[in-house]
RNA sequence: GGAGGAAUGGGUGAGUGGCUGAAACCACCGGUUUGCUAAACCGACGUACGGGUAACCCUGUACCGCGGGUUCGAAUCCCGCUUCCUCCGCCA
């Protein structure tokens, strides 16, 4: 949610920023509606609060008055008092109102990009931040795709998971199953080395954290919900991780503040199934580690970069083929001010596939989860919050499979080998 | 799951209807003193949304787990919920 005070006092910057997300001046009428609500709002606080004060103000002579034994007078004054009461309570509706309007107008405005982020509408113009340069591998004729591979070596069954759970829901085994353990404790272990602090958080988490981080209203239907208890499961470690700071004051020296976690996400996908799913390219369940980063204002950007560059050196320690791009307006997620996506070349599908999405979200997050710091100056700012994928790992796992799969059998990239115990599968 | 108790500012904790945004102590911050540290003393010390102003500053309102209610007036009384603690039961 973007900040009251910012659409206020760069209205411009705002407008411009949506134009980017090739917002129609049709759709731009928003702002001019919330300022105008939030006028509303200002003087209809102002009213009420006068009525208040009022009804204070007469209730302590109530008091007074009954202490000094002055009954009748101080009937009056109730009297007096009731009728403010009544329009202060009418007051009040009318305000509870408006701030519900305001609310809902603020909650559909997407953040506002940041000003390196390019303009575009699709995928198609996303801009290669880091292209890739040498040749991607060359596989046998008859290479396969990650799901015949996983079949040949015994390695995930999705009609398995099907008989336990549904579709989506990969059972892996044997070296599978230990590929998948490697690369989280690997992918832990270089996050921990970059300075982040590992975190173990619940994978269920309740309606004030999914509110938090925005899954809510917006994405109800992308997670599974517990009915019964009123929990959802998580669809991505940074909606437990990023809640950690909910409602905080933080110290500034406390900033940034690193945070590393290894979580199973659970996403429906309702309505996402067509073509170009096939394997793990799409589950309802896939491991991932994600690092967030709760961060001072000015530094935001700086991070920003150290966390690709992070990302980045897990591809090349997998000696993956990637790239990376930097999204564009149109293609760039709700709530993030800039995006890098990274993806990775599936030798056999022939397609990059996204295993990372690395973004700053400024203060669109913290300001609804109301994270602040306290400055030098000992003034309270808004924080500014950050994560990336670092990283996915089912689609990770197909890349892997597929680009070093030989005729006598896969190999595992030298850092995976003291956390596999295996250098072929 | 059953029975009882509790929830107050960063922490401990007082407060059972008006003078309480909230004592006291601790922590933190600023200052005095000091060879340095420590101690002692003095002072400041919540958040949000408004108004006077653009700022310092002054001022209004709301907030004592959450949501309702009673009352002219609620941290204080009543109802519901949540969480925590203790005991019992169950259990990885």
């Amino acid at each position: 949610m973007l900040q009251l005070k910012t659409i206020r006092d760069e209205k411009q910057r705002i407008l411009s920023g949506l134009r980017k997300r090739n917002w129609t001046s049709q759709q731009l009428k928003v702002v001019d509606n919330i300022l105008l609500l939030d006028e509303n709002r200002r003087s209809g606080q102002k009213l009420l609060d006068d009525f208040l004060a009022e009804q204070n103000r007469l209730s302590k002579q109530i008091g007074q008055m009954m202490a000094q034994g002055k009954k009748e007078e101080a009937e009056a004054l109730k009297a007096q008092v009731s009728q403010l009461k009544e329009k202060s309570k009418a007051q009040e509706d009318v305000q509870r109102t408006t701030e519900g309007s305001l609310e809902t107008l603020l909650y559909s405005v997407p953040n506002c990009p940041h000003k390196t982020v390019p303009k575009g509408k699709t995928p198609e113009e996303n801009k290669v931040a880091k292209d890739w340069t040498k040749p991607f591998p060359t596989l046998p004729e008859d290479a396969l795709a990650h799901w015949d591979l996983a079949k040949k070596y015994n390695l995930f069954d999705l009609e398995l998971g099907v008989k336990l759970t549904g579709a989506g829901f990969p059972v892996y085994r044997g070296k599978g199953a230990r590929l998948q353990r490697a690369l989280i404790q690997f992918f832990l272990d270089e996050a921990v080395k970059a300075g982040f602090e590992e975190i173990a958080p619940p994978l269920l988490v309740n309606e004030d954290s999914a509110r938090g981080t925005g899954q809510l209203p917006d994405k109800e239907g992308q997670m599974y919900h517990c009915t019964v208890d009123n929990l959802y499961l998580i669809p991505t470690a940074e909606v437990p991780v990023t809640n950690i700071v909910r409602d905080e004051i933080l110290a500034e020296k406390d900033l940034p503040m690193k945070m590393t976690a290894y979580t199973p996400c659970f996403r429906r996908e309702a309505g996402a199934w067509g073509a170009h799913v096939r394997g793990l390219n799409r589950v309802h369940q896939f491991d991932k580690v994600e690092i967030v980063v709760i961060d001072h204002p000015e530094q935001s950007y700086k991070t920003h970069q150290s966390m690709v560059r992070h990302v980045e050196k897990l591809m090349v320690k997998l000696a993956l083929p990637y790239r990376i791009l930097l999204l564009c307006g149109g293609d760039m997620g709700f709530a993030s001010a800039k995006t890098y996506d990274f993806e990775v070349w599936s030798a056999a599908q022939k397609r990059w596939l996204e295993v990372s999405s690395v973004s700053n979200f400024e203060t669109f997050q913290t300001n609804r989860l109301k994270t602040r710091f306290r400055d030098a100056n000992g003034q309270i700012q808004m924080a500014h919050s950050l994560n990336g994928s670092a990283m996915a790992l089912a689609r990770i796992v197909a890349a892997l499979l597929e680009n070093n799969q030989t005729a006598e059998g896969i190999n595992i990239p030298k850092a995976l080998w003291k956390y596999t115990g295996f250098k072929t599968i």
